[in-house]
DNA sequence: ATGAAAGCGCTAACAC
DNA sequence: GTGTTAGCGCTTTCAT
């Protein structure tokens, strides 16, 4: 369909209500141009001379002409989209870097295909895979496949992994080591020495990581470590984790999350177990809830909108320069005190011990 | 680029590593078929004889061969994306829609594309216009936008509203109004005759919702009710409103929405003003969070991820018969009774009056 | 600075 | 059942 230029307009009909839907060559002979002049008033506006630009602009303000994504990409081979891949939208963990990622990608007037993974391995992988195709890259967010899966989707896509490192991936990873060092810190300056720990999920790479700055921050030191789980992260586990806490006679405990830690303050509440009078309570992750809770939440806090902005940042310039090699970007985690921590009862002198008891449902430290 | 039948296969270089994405034309002469018949094994697997059918899907299955949907798009008109605008992500109200709607798109193998318009109308209004080209329709959740802008957009694309009502367009409607009323009766049955209500957003249909209920519900009793606002549906005006309330001596408040309620449950605690003891306080969606608050929060619970899912329905009919009109579905409102509310101090004795003090702020009840 | 033409990967008549 | 052909709306050489 060759359009004269007589002016009359011929227009695809649009699926919906007759309406037409503009292409470039509806603007071209209405602006007394060629297609090409059209495209590259859009795509490359200084090769154009100023007044046809205005011209052809014009024409396309008025037919409400917008160019038409798939079409593009067909022949550049980019799409302008950008997926990003989730464990569970429920989690404000999870809002929070969607959040910042989707006003990031924005700004550099990419679209976002959003995926909720449901924590589920095999449909995780199918996501990425249906994804592949019509995005330019996409961003797992603490991704529960295994290193070989990865491996496999990053000939697929390009790829940016948040929370999570593997060889040849570029990722963006919070120092939840470090963050955790600051809380045990912040409690044992508070006196404490009977300390739990209530571990997140296996191979969650943020867990391990944690576990691994617990570690480190207690090695030489007399502390009584007590590692309490897996839980899932979620409110509803961490009613459970209080009372094994409990049972476990600590005087301070570290969770996970916040979703964690929250659920331990709300089980404590019931039981009239006072915090921080008779036990102290940390989270992680400083989700908005945290500082909303009764007692207010110590917790360390992760710059999440800040990360999902960073993954889309990461994943732009890959895309920009796909020869250049990966790169991996921490940001730091802050202890942020609040009104859930204070010394222990009797000061230094709470329980001793070092032996594991049957209540504690120990976990064993070693790298998965 | 004809490709002659010798088995050698020519593909497209991909442009991030050098591997080849495979197109139909490649699948096709390596299965020795046509590329429209792969083209059906895809699309319509009925098509085809089972033996070539087999034959194809191998072959595409070595080659790692997916359909671009851009390229299928560009010729049926449709895409397969669905666009969802919400104002704020950090929203848990939104989270919810957003996971319901999010899943159902999938079970219908529809990828979802997302935006968060930051409250902001003209953000909204151009977020949608971007999407409208690469989506087979989207679903605005509390639109801020004007009747007339959405009667626009409406030609754009197919649209479905979520808790808003305009002429013409498909709409899934929370029963605020309905949801009112059961907390005001509620309220009453507990004896209190002097309550507030924290309003939400100007503009807000939800808002306009719940004061009708408000109206409906107590025409015609002898109560006092102290319309304070609006405010921001967030907890920090959560927190201010608390002391609003609490100088209009009422017994009880309902707030717009949990994230206010629990801004108040906040400040109260901080302030030494028992819950429910002293106020009650009733929030509206039943966030998780509401159940996870000290106390455990009153609230009227709504359907949330249920409503996004039957957004994605409302806008899959729609778009399966573009002909039939459109539908307006209803979504029930329930009262979840916890640990927030309780009889007044004093039982009826409470204070009386039905004038406007300066303190109380009183918006117009009209429509807006 | 602009136009003509080829083609991106796919589907939809229409033949056979 | 399956192949042929002609585009879908756009970009991109290569001319002019």
């Amino acid at each position: 369909m060759t359009v004269s230029a007589t002016g009359f307009i011929l227009c695809g009909m649009d699926r919906r209500n007759g309406n037409p839907t503009p292409s470039i060559r509806d603007v071209a002979s209405r602006a007394n141009v060629s297609p090409a002049t059209v495209s590259r008033a859009f795509a490359e506006p200084g090769l154009v001379r100023a007044e046809t630009l205005q011209r052809v602009l014009a024409v396309a303000e008025e037919l409400h002409y917008r160019p038409s994504r798939a079409a593009r990409s067909l022949t550049t081979g980019k799409t302008g989209n950008i997926g990003l891949v989730v464990p569970d939208l429920g989690n404000p963990f999870f809002s929070a870097i969607l959040k910042g990622g989707q006003a990031r990608a924005r700004e550099a007037d990419h679209a976002v295909f959003l995926a909720d993974s449901e924590e589920n391995p095999r449909l995780e992988l199918e996501l990425v895979r249906a994804m592949a195709r019509q995005v330019d890259g996409v961003i797992i967010c603490s991704s529960r496949l295994s290193e070989a899966q990865l491996q496999q989707l990053r000939r697929d896509t390009t790829l940016v992994l948040l929370n999570r490192r593997v060889r040849g991936v570029s990722a963006v990873l919070l120092d939840s080591a470090g963050g955790m060092r600051q809380a045990i810190k912040h409690l044992v300056a508070l006196g404490h020495n009977r300390i739990g720990f209530l571990g997140g999920p296996d191979g969650s790479w943020s867990n391990r990581e944690r576990r691994r700055g617990l570690r480190l921050e207690t090695r030489g030191k007399s502390l009584d470590i007590v590692e309490l789980g897996p839980f899932a992260p979620h409110f509803e586990a961490g009613q459970h984790a209080a009372d094994l806490a409990v049972a476990a006679e600590v005087t301070a405990v570290v969770a996970f999350n916040d979703l964690l830690a929250l659920g331990v303050l709300s089980r404590l509440a019931d039981r009239g177990i006072g915090v921080p009078d008779e036990i102290s309570v940390v989270g992680f992750d400083d989700i908005p809830m945290a500082g909303m809770a009764t007692p207010h939440l110590t917790t360390v806090a992760l710059p999440l909108e800040q990360s999902g902005r960073v993954a889309i940042e990461l994943l732009l310039e890959q895309l920009a320069h796909p020869g250049s090699g990966t790169h991996e970007q921490g940001l730091p985690a802050q202890l942020i005190v609040r009104a859930s921590t204070a010394p222990p009862r009797g000061g230094r002198s709470g329980l001793r011990g070092t032996r594991t008891e049957p209540w504690q449902e120990t976990t064993a430290i070693a790298e998965r």
